[in-house]
DNA sequence: GCAAAAGTGTTACCGGTACACCCATGT
DNA sequence: ACATGGGTGTACCGGTAACACTTTTGC
C-alpha cells in the first residue's frame, strides 16, 4: 500500500446508531448515558469510532452488537454530520445510522449493563452534541421507508394483527390512520399472509393475526402512507 | 483541544461531487479524466479531501468553486461510501454529494482547463472506483427531490417555457409526461410567473416564457409527479 | 390553406377519505 | 341483551391520465 495522499490530513470518524424500537405503542429510541468526557453522563446514542478496515455499515453492525446483541436487523445510512464545532473538543466526523429493532428480540441484560433506556421520540431529553439532529434525520428517512415498504416485519412480533400494525404506523407518523381504509391499503399490497390464529386479550370477537409472506423482501409500493 | 482519541485510527476522508446540469434536452454529469494516480486518465468525478476544520458540505463547495467557478448552488449530500476496498491502494472513506447548475452558468474555460466533459446519465463511459455506483444514488435522491419541489430554477435559464421545463422532467425521470397535464400541474403549484415575453424559435405561434416568482423557496409540494 | 407547435377542454377512472353499518363474543 | 372491538360496504371527492379540440402564425 503506497502512501499516495500523505498530504492531506486524515480524520476521526464515526458512526452513530439510532435504534428505533416500538413497545406501548410508542416508536422509541435507545439512548445511552455517555460514558466518557467529555459531557460523561449526557443521554447520547450509541457509537463508535471506523476502523482502519471496517465499512462504516461494518462499523455500525459492530455498534449493534455490543449494544443489543444483534446485528441481523436493518440498517440504513442516513447522513454524514461533520461541523468542525460539533465536538467541543476534538475534531470527529460522525456518520448517522438508523436501525429498526423488534421490541422482543434484544438483549436486554446487555441494555441494562450499559444503562441504556428507550424514549418515545415525541418525548426525548436533552442530548449531546447534534444527535437531536441525527435522530430528527434518521426519523425523516424511516418515516420516508415507511411509506413505500411495509415496515411490521423489523419491529413487530412474528404475528400481529392488523391494528397493531395500524398502531404501528400512527406511531411512526404521528397521526391517526383510518383504520377501515389502513386494513384495506395494506391488505391490498398483498404482502400479509393471515393465520389460523386469533389475538383475544383486546377484544371479545378476536382479531386475526397476519404474518409477513415467508418469501417477503422489501418492495417498493407506489405508496403507502402520504408523507 | 486534548488527544482524548488517540487510541482510534483516523481516516482519509474525502468528498466527490456529481454536478449534473441540462443541455440539448439531456441531464448530463461533470467528468473528469482523473489526473493522479492509480488509475490516471480514467473517467471520475470531481472530488477532494476534506481539511482539518472543513465540514464536508464546505469541502465539497470548494471542490465545486475549483471545479466549475461556482459555489452558491444547490447542494445536498447523498451517501457515505466506505468499502474498504474501493480503493485499491489507500482507505479513502468518501462522502458524495449532488449539485444542480444551470448550463449557461458555469465557467467553462475552468472546466475545459483540467479536460472536464459532460456527460448524459444514460450513456455513461467506464468509471473508477464507486464512482458509477455515486451517480446512481445522486439521481435517485435528486428524482426524489424533482418530484416533491420543482427544480426548474437551478436547471434552466431564467426564463423558460413550460415545454421546455416538461423536457427537463423528462429527461430527469426518462419518460414522457403529457404535456398537457404537466402544464396543469406545473402551473397549479402557483410557483410560477408568466412574463410578456414569447419565444419563437421552435414554433409559429410562440410559447410564453415563465420564470419562478421572486420570493420562491423550495417547497414540499404533495408529488408533483409519482417517483 | 395547411402544417406545426402552443395551449385549452373533456371525460373516464382510480385512489383516498369519511363514515355508516354488520359481526362475533364475553359478560 | 348489550357493550366492545373486529371487520365490511359504500358514497363522495379530487387528482391523474388519455386524448380530442382550438388557437396562432409562418410559409
Amino acid at each position: 500500500m503506497a502512501p499516495l495522499y500523505t498530504e492531506y490530513s486524515k480524520i476521526h470518524i464515526a458512526v452513530d446508531c439510532v435504534i428505533f424500537t416500538y413497545s406501548d405503542e410508542k416508536l422509541k429510541v435507545l439512548l445511552y448515558p455517555r460514558n466518557i468526557e467529555p459531557r460523561r453522563g449526557d443521554w447520547s446514542l450509541m457509537g463508535g469510532f471506523v476502523g482502519d478496515r471496517e465499512s462504516l455499515e461494518n462499523a455500525a453492525r459492530r455498534v449493534l452488537m455490543q449494544t443489543v446483541g444483534l446485528s441481523d436487523i436493518f440498517l440504513e445510512q442516513v447522513s454524514g454530520f461533520s461541523n468542525p464545532d460539533r465536538e467541543p473538543d476534538e475534531r470527529v466526523i460522525s456518520i448517522a445510522f438508523y436501525a429498526l429493532m423488534s421490541n422482543d428480540r434484544h438483549n436486554r441484560e446487555l441494555v441494562a449493563k450499559h444503562n441504556g433506556e428507550w424514549f418515545p421520540v415525541d418525548n426525548l431529553p436533552a442530548l449531546i452534541f447534534d444527535h437531536k439532529e441525527m435522530i430528527e434525520s434518521a426519523l425523516g428517512r424511516f418515516r420516508y421507508k415507511a411509506s413505500r415498504d411495509l415496515v411490521g416485519r423489523e419491529l413487530l412480533p412474528e404475528k400481529f394483527t392488523i391494528k397493531q400494525l395500524n398502531n404501528l404506523y400512527d406511531a411512526i407518523f404521528q397521526r391517526s390512520f383510518d383504520t377501515s381504509n389502513f386494513r384495506k391499503k395494506v391488505l391490498s399490497l398483498g404482502v400479509l399472509l393471515q393465520t389460523p390464529d386469533k389475538e383475544t386479550g383486546s377484544s371479545k370477537k378476536g382479531a386475526y393475526l397476519y404474518k409477513f409472506k415467508r418469501d417477503y423482501a422489501a418492495k417498493d409500493f407506489d405508496r403507502i402512507v402520504k408523507v
